[in-house]
RNA sequence: GCCCCCAUAGCUCAAUGGAUAGAGCACCUGCCUUCUAAGCAGGUAAUCCAGGUUCGAUUCCUGGUGGGGGUACCA
């Protein structure tokens, strides 16, 4: 049984033996009692209860106990804890169920959503940096566990690939051929000077426009190689262009105005987002003066043309830098008619690079940044996305270059593999000892000890880790579970064998247990996009 | 000025409003003739300040203090 069925269960038998209501239950959940309890599941609801029952907690508490009784051994706790204590018949099917069921976790409720995931969508004025590794490794996690738990979900990447950067991008490259300067607002990175030297012979010739194609259409090449390095594979690669093909902006405009939600002022066509919204401090331009398109409407035009794929359900992860544009893009779908909840930006805070004990801020004009390459190259696509895992996307990180290089070994990420590799080296070993890896075994004649408890308990968490990773946007709960597993795993390693040919009903036992912690291992690296070696 | 994010151990970070606040790094003490010591066992060490809500606050609210980011008819 999964621990959500489980939930349901103990809710139901309490429903029905304390004649409730559903609303009455509300809040009812189980959690993870604290290291001091002896128990495996807890329940607080009896205190928060209390109030709506009239009833003081302990008395609820009581009932609860009663209620589960025959089912479930549970103790009460002041003020009104109930902490229950499963049978190993449970905790043994749990893990039984993950490992051989593929469907197990699979939540029939969102075999219906069809997610758009949108990150990372870096210009392709420069090379990625580090940055852009938090995103990326943010966006695909969570595309992975969504997915996992049953979602559809597609990644995306959107290319703004026309636009006056993108033409200062060609006159920067044209000027590098030409041994000169970039415009002083132009792009004065080295990676020009190099881009230079590969033009074909004929580019002398070449018009601005063919300057910048070429650009962009290198940059395009560079970014996807980054990303393929980084783990990350996008289904689509949306270029801003398209949306002009398609004449998109022009009909993004007409919707909006055929809803009312825009007016014409000192030459321009403005959307109403704070005079008829209420979402924003100001009102936004659609359409300059000179007649232009705003970047701001090229972008209603992109998320319309999202929902018009037919997502159910739009997520765009931006960096903090572009936090300010969030009430209005806000603003712009809900002008667009779309409910509030199939549209949601995660913001995610800077990184901060860190060198010795010096602080430095990356700038792309100046050509003080680490790139994404440079730093998988030094330190590993494993590592660093286990590291950008770690931090929830609110987190300001502090990005230790030198710690990141030096001493990678201290990366926690190393903690958690070597576990999936002592488990496959155990079950390399079992044969030489006379024991089959895929024995089976009497439930009946196991009587687990306090490791392997914990360790079957800690495998039927797995499921609930992933809800809140996908309720709170964020994977670090993943690898703060994996960490805690991995803890368990070592300390169960260094106290009980695993292969004893004198005792085949024990080995078999304990190899089917690390079935269910190399699976969570496995497959908890897997969703991070980290991998889980066969061998350290 | 206004908006967003943050403040927990020496450092980097955890903790659906629950019980004795957890990890990693660093530091100290032990443990390899037994499935990989990239490991285990133990030790030192923390909730910015002041109010409020609550049976209960690191968590929620208000006000401070300190830090980061943002505030274009740029893209």
């Amino acid at each position: 049984m999964k621990l959500s069925a489980l939930e349901s269960a103990l809710k139901a038998e309490v429903k029905d033996s304390l004649g409730l209501s559903d609303e009455q239950l509300e809040n009812f959940s189980v959690s993870a009692p604290p290291p001091h309890i002896r128990a495996d599941l807890s329940l607080a609801w009896p205190i928060a209860a209390a109030k709506t029952l009239r009833k003081p907690p302990a008395k609820i508490a009581e009932e609860v106990k009663q209620a589960l009784a025959g089912k479930f051994s549970a103790e009460v706790l002041p003020p009104g804890f109930v902490n229950i204590r499963l049978p190993d018949k449970v905790l043994l099917e749990a893990v039984s169920g993950m490992v051989s069921d593929a469907g197990y976790f699979l939540d029939p409720g969102r075999s219906g959503e069809n997610i758009n995931m949108e990150f990372v969508s870096a210009n392709p004025t420069g090379p990625m940096h580090l940055a852009s590794g938090r995103g990326a490794t943010l966006g695909d996690a969570l595309a992975r566990i969504t997915r996992f738990l049953g979602s559809r979900v597609s990644e995306e990447f959107y290319v703004n690939n026309v636009g006056g950067q993108v033409e200062l991008l060609g006159l920067s490259l044209k000027a590098r051929l030409l041994g000169q300067n970039p415009p002083e607002d132009g792009y004065q990175g080295g990676y020009l000077k190099e881009m230079a030297a590969a033009l074909p012979a004929d580019a002398a010739a070449w018009t601005d426009k063919q300057f910048s194609e070429f650009a962009v259409k290198e940059m395009l090449l560079l970014h996807k190689a980054d990303m393929k390095a980084f783990g990350v594979e996008f289904d689509r690669w949306f270029m801003e262009s398209e949306l002009h093909e398609a004449k998109g902006p022009g009909k993004a405009l007409e919707e909006l105005k055929k809803r009312g939600m825009t007016y014409e002022k000192e030459g321009a066509r403005w959307l109403g987002t704070s005079s008829v919204m209420e979402s924003d401090d100001k009102d936004r331009v659609l359409v300059k003066s000179d007649g232009r398109n705003t970047y701001f409407l090229n972008d209603i035009a992109y998320h319309l043309n999202k929902f018009n794929r037919g997502f159910t359900k739009v997520v765009d992860i931006w960096g903090a830098d572009h936090h300010g544009h969030a009430p209005r893009m806000e603003a712009a779908v809900s002008a667009l008619g779309y409910d509030k909840k199939v549209f949601r930006i995660i913001i995610h805070q800077q990184v901060l690079l860190k060198r010795g004990a010096e602080l430095v801020k990356m700038s792309k004009r100046a050509g003080d940044f680490i790139s994404l390459k440079e730093l998988l190259d030094e330190v590993g696509s494993d590592a660093c996305r286990f590291f950008f895992a770690m931090r929830s996307p609110n987190t300001h990180l502090t990005f230790d270059v030198d710690l990141a290089k030096k001493k990678s070994n201290d990366n926690p990420v190393f903690y958690v593999q070597y576990v999936h590799a002592r488990i496959n080296s155990i079950f390399n070993n079992a044969p030489d000892k006379g024991i089959d890896p895929a024995g089976t075994f009497d439930a009946a004649k196991i009587v687990l000890n306090d490791e392997e408890r914990l360790l079957l308990l800690k495998l039927m968490w797995f499921e609930q880790v992933l809800e809140t990773c996908v309720r709170d946007f964020s994977p670090h709960h993943l690898t703060a579970y994996l960490m805690e597993l991995s803890a368990m795993f070592h300390s169960f390693y260094d106290k009980h064998k695993v292969l004893n040919p004198g005792d085949p009903v024990t080995s078999a036992f304990r190899l089917f247990l690390l079935k269910g912690v190399k699976f969570a291992i496995a497959g908890g690296l897997e969703l991070l996009g980290v991998s889980a070696p066969e061998k350290m």
